[in-house]
DNA sequence: TTGAAAGCGCTAACAT
DNA sequence: ATGTTAGCGCTTTCAA
């Protein structure tokens, strides 16, 4: 028994079902099995099943030009925003058939290349991108490649293209309202990069909010990543700048956790002497101290819906770009309070 | 224009360089390419760049028998112990030219069977599999199978299959010891599941320390999963039985964090009335409240140590089975203080 | 209902 | 140094 093939092929269990090999593909197939005699195809499955025949994924991919891979590039899956998105995309795919290829771009768009040359290699039958910058030259020669694609969270300035994003406006906004409620009158705002769609219109709609509510123009600082430390060193300029502030609204959780970091630094406690609100609610975000208050993004359903969107797309290429917008919800917890009286300016 | 090939052969290549594809193929490939004429070399290189050749990577995994895909089967990426192994998997094997499949199977046997389906179908050349059971009669199958195996976090009883996974032991009793420090003498213990290694092996030092530090047998009990939820439903029986304990020690952060749930139910603050020690140090561990004591797992070396055998395994398939221990430390935070005197037995 | 034959795109003997 | 040829394992026309 030794020395034999490392595994069957449909060739073997054709024989030992006394079939052709045709014959045997059809009745392994779903689709065709109802092609075949009904004797004939018992015969084949219990083949199949004795040898212990499992169908060679590649050859299938080379002959039908469908590999039932998708391939998801995010910055990083260690950043606690992107589990959730994953899984369920994860869970989409996995109902339909599919597999899921991951890679971790850490915002490097020449990683991130490299990472997508290797999934279009793999011929992958799809693509979710949850790292595109708004002006992205690498999803712009997607768009005319013939692979399907989506762009989770972030998206791109020119359009064109179907995304799945949280809806960054009237998340902002919230924050900004909940803030003017509690009776802060001088926000700031710690934002993520503007090369990020996020980054950018958070940034604009926290502005625009500001703006209405006929709010003085404080700091606005842009950190260099959606990260804790990023975000302690940009609102320690921020406060340095702007001592006077009593609240910041910050671009993402992580964000919002430097953004305490530096005011702890400075002997401001949170909330009492400054009030933090974050975005996303991510994992655990409601059992820090202080229990953060932030814009809760259905990040699974994000997830959920870039796989079905790309599901959609690889059924009809043609189906136009379309963008859907997930709303957020303020959840308000322990890191926002009204203002000291000491600090209120005036 | 219109009407022209979706993407470009091999052959294609060729042509345009005026060459016979086996000499395409032997140019654009790094190891053959000595073997080809420099001027040729060069021909064939802008001719692929020209008309932005990408290899057919089923094409060539069905050639070679290796398809440069590892497949990865955990129990949930969305729990927070997994992304930093999987980042760290992902770092080993991308720097190799790898490309990762990852599935969550929420230790459901039969959708990892599934799973692991899928991906042999998609040949994958190796296996990350975090989700073995004590005993695992999908991992005894997959031993015989030609497919290298490496298990990661959790490993069988059996022993033959190479594993990396957490000195669960030395953790346990390090807790304990530290509990029995700070003055507890009524430690109780809220465990994973015992079909894991990590449960099993958790509890069983758990029971070694205690039984030589002369202490009283208290209450253990065994939660139906590694999360909150289980942790809260099983600290709630414990504390019932168990009134008089002062300190538990949690099979991991999340269970930890569902002591503390049912400890605050009862009217017991942590770590005032009840101290707790978790297992991992998941990220933001350490910024909860209260911040978790915890035993840190170097999450992120599982996953590259992990990686890094099953190439070599990969490499060479009759490399004898293998289990690295990977030593945790014990990070002394808030969650764990003196019992209050009130509480002290006798 | 089944068999024959072609071919997906590539690599690797083997031959020249 | 390069071309010829076979074949990886599968699906799918086309014929019978």
């Amino acid at each position: 028994m030794t020395g034999s093939r490392p595994s069957p092929r449909l060739k073997d269990v054709a024989d030992a079902a006394g079939v052709h090999v045709s014959t045997a593909s059809r009745a392994l197939n779903e689709r065709t099995a109802v092609l075949v005699n009904p004797g004939t195809l018992e015969r084949v499955r219990e083949a199949a099943t004795g040898l212990g025949y499992r169908v060679n994924g590649m050859a299938r991919a080379l002959k039908m030009r469908r590999s039932l891979f998708i391939g998801m590039v995010i910055p990083d899956i260690a950043n606690p925003f992107f589990p959730p998105a994953v899984r369920g995309a994860e869970d989409v795919l996995e109902r339909r058939g599919l597999s899921l290829l991951l890679s971790s771009s850490d915002n490097d768009p020449a990683k991130a290349r490299r990472q997508v040359t290797a999934m279009l290699e793999g011929q992958v039958d799809g693509l979710l991108l949850a790292m595109a910058r708004r002006e992205d030259p690498l999803v712009d020669e997607l768009r005319g490649g013939g692979t399907p694609l989506v762009l989770m969270n972030r998206t791109v300035d020119g359009g064109g293209v179907s995304a799945v994003v949280p809806d960054d406006f009237n998340g902002s906004l919230q924050a900004v309202e909940h803030l003017y409620a509690l009776g802060h009158r001088q926000i700031g705002f710690v934002g993520g990069p503007l090369f990020t769609s996020n980054g950018m219109r958070r940034l604009a709609s926290f502005e625009q909010a500001v703006r209405s509510l006929g709010l003085p123009d404080g700091g606005k600082i842009e950190a260099t990543a959606f990260n804790e430390a990023s975000g302690c060193a940009a609102a320690g300029r921020l406060l340095a700048a702007y001592p006077e502030t009593t609240a910041v609204v910050a671009g993402n959780d992580l964000l919002a956790l430097g953004v305490i970091d530096a005011g702890a630094q400075r002997g401001l406690s949170c909330p009492r002497d400054l009030s933090v609100v974050g975005f996303n609610d991510m994992l655990l975000a409601g059992r820090l101290q202080p229990p953060l208050t932030t814009i809760r993004v259905p990040e699974y359903d994000v997830g959920v819906r870039s796989a079905e969107l790309l599901l959609a797309l690889v059924e009809d290429p043609s189906r136009p770009p379309e963008t859907v917008l997930l709303s957020g919800e303020l959840k308000v917890r322990g890191s926002t309070a009204a203002p000291a009286p000491g600090r209120r300016p005036g």
